[in-house]
DNA sequence: TCATCAACTGGGCTTTTGCTCAATCGCGCT
DNA sequence: AGCGCGATTGAGCAAAAGCCCAGTTGATGA
């Protein structure tokens, strides 16, 4: 009985490690009962249990919403007039934000995407919203859409890394909808040559109508994504901060007061503009270098929700 | 930062505990590390730790449906004309069923449960679906109506433990109507006298209506559920054998075939009988003990769906 | 067919975790 | 205020898990 036996080679590897670690984690055994029960040795139960940790098979949630966090959650709501607010407990001292949010954010988007009625969501992109996808569960999601907000492919021609849509998509099973044109156009001509053309204009249009809207954010420093991605030149960049940038959605630029601004970046971007005071708008960030930029976002209304973690949270209060 | 600070000193115990499991678990930090992380000893970390895994505030979910489940889900599916099938890796040997399945149901019962369009649910009881609901994380499910299939009070005249409406309700914050009788009543009297109380005809009548209905089975052998938890005597248990019950599902015996007898004890039951070949009806159980009572039920179809485990699904196919 | 290589195996050692026990602390009761 | 009790603490030790290494096996390509 112990092994299924006659499996297909290939993924007779993997459902050995989703077993090992099934009989560990819900079973509570033993390594070296596990190596036992499935006629093995202790150390390829070992290597096998690890493995399905290091491949994510593993999902560790806390029943339990930390009651300084619940406190958290309140005062962001109250403060910054917010429809809903999630806050992750921090990982200590230097500990990783995403790390910390990436668990509550996944488990907020599954729980999003697990209504029946088929749903219209818009997708930003960045390393935060792909950490989160990452560690979305596979849920059912055939009837929804999902629309990227944004061009995704980078200035050198290659597709973004940190297109979400598609991985979304995978996990889900979702119609999905890229806008496979770059990011900013090079100048107005261009702009107008990609929005007239009919994939991405119908993307932008679903993308108008999307009940939901999940973005991340951009800071404006040094290390601005819009800067290190090659989407801007250090000069530019120079000249958004001289014009008060404090940070960005979706590739478009805003103040402090977290009102978009009048500059020429703004106005070649091919994507959509998250529109202010949109109920649908969830944005997931956290960290030190976001505060300014979520500080603006939040003051401006550009968005109604927001997941983020302690220290985040904490920060974007005390002021 | 460290701590919170501030808490109610009662919770701020369990919150402790969540707060290091989460660094723990999430975090993928070192008892030590999190116990200078949150200024305490190492000891009071592996604690806290354990005292969060104890309580259950810690829900492991494997990502992955090992192949040879899917398989044999497969075939229940195929072989009994299932509308689904869900089966848990087995925990080895001797290992429990209930403790294996337990996740994967809790799991369903959630899905189940996350629909935003308001359900009726009707719900039997036992130790199964107890240990299942115990299980579940609080989603939220206030817009849900869940009803008691079958009576709530046992013949000494106490509430059932194996009670699970007021549970489930817990969990979820949906309207919940038990059934406050006996299970049986002890003569035809009594029994239209039990059924003709509001609180039981409206409790009957919403479960008439329930779009799902989850149950769990009893055997039928000497230590069958209804006769070790006092419902009926031993040589009821006896006579209701001798007239070939094979199982029973919510206090309804039914024989080999999976057709309800026609037997005293059986029209003794306040509570509703399952209708045949409904499509709402699901049914959790596993274990050796239970395998006549469940074949019987999946050939009458008295069943739906079935949520079972690993070992029990290989034993009512291999026949 | 044989050489090469990479992935996998199991042994042994280190680190981490879990557990027990005696001491301490705090709290309520007298 | 003093006493007693239970809960909590930290030390130390045993068990478990994790890691590195050298050996092996199986696959690939010449």
């Amino acid at each position: 009985m112990a092994n299924g036996g006659g499996d297909d080679g290939d993924c007779a590897q993997r459902d050995d490690a989703a077993r090992a670690a099934w009989l560990y984690y819900v079973g509570g055994m033993r390594q070296d009962r596990i190596a036992e029960e499935m006629g093995i040795s202790r150390q390829r139960a070992q290597r096998l249990v690890a493995r399905a940790a290091q491949d994510g098979l593993i999902r560790v949630r806390i029943d339990h919403p930390i009651g300084a966090c619940l406190d958290l959650e309140r005062q962001l709501i109250r403060r910054f007039g917010l429809k809903l607010a999630r806050v992750a407990p921090s990982l200590g001292g230097q500990g990783d934000s995403i790390k910390a949010l990436t668990p509550v954010a996944a488990a907020e988007l599954e729980r999003l995407f697990a209504t029946k009625e088929p749903q219209i969501i818009g997708l930003g992109t960045g390393r935060t919203l792909r950490a989160v996808v990452e560690n979305m569960q596979s849920v059912d999601g055939r009837h929804h859409k999902v629309v990227s907000l944004i061009g995704n492919v980078a200035p050198d021609g290659s597709a973004s890394f940190y297109e979400v849509v598609m991985r979304f998509a995978d996990r889900t099973g979702a119609a999905h909808f890229p806008m496979s044109v770059p990011v900013m156009a090079r100048d107005a001509e261009e702009l107008s040559l990609y929005r007239s053309l009919p994939h991405v204009r119908s993307s932008r249009e679903l993308a108008q109508t999307a009940g939901k809207v999940i973005v991340g954010i951009g800071q404006m420093e040094d290390d601005a994504p819009l800067f290190v991605d090659g989407f801007i030149t250090a000069e530019e960049l120079a000249s958004l901060r001289a014009a008060g940038a404090a940070g960005e959605i979706c590739g478009h630029v805003y103040d402090a007061d977290g009102r978009y601004l009048d500059h020429g970046i703004n106005r070649l971007m091919v994507g959509v503009r998250v529109p202010e005071s949109s109920d649908a708008t969830i944005c997931i960030a956290g960290g030190d270098k976001k505060i300014k930029a979520l500080r603006a976002a939040l003051k401006g209304g550009l968005v109604a929700s927001l997941i983020t973690d302690e220290l985040s949270a904490q920060a974007l209060l005390s002021s």
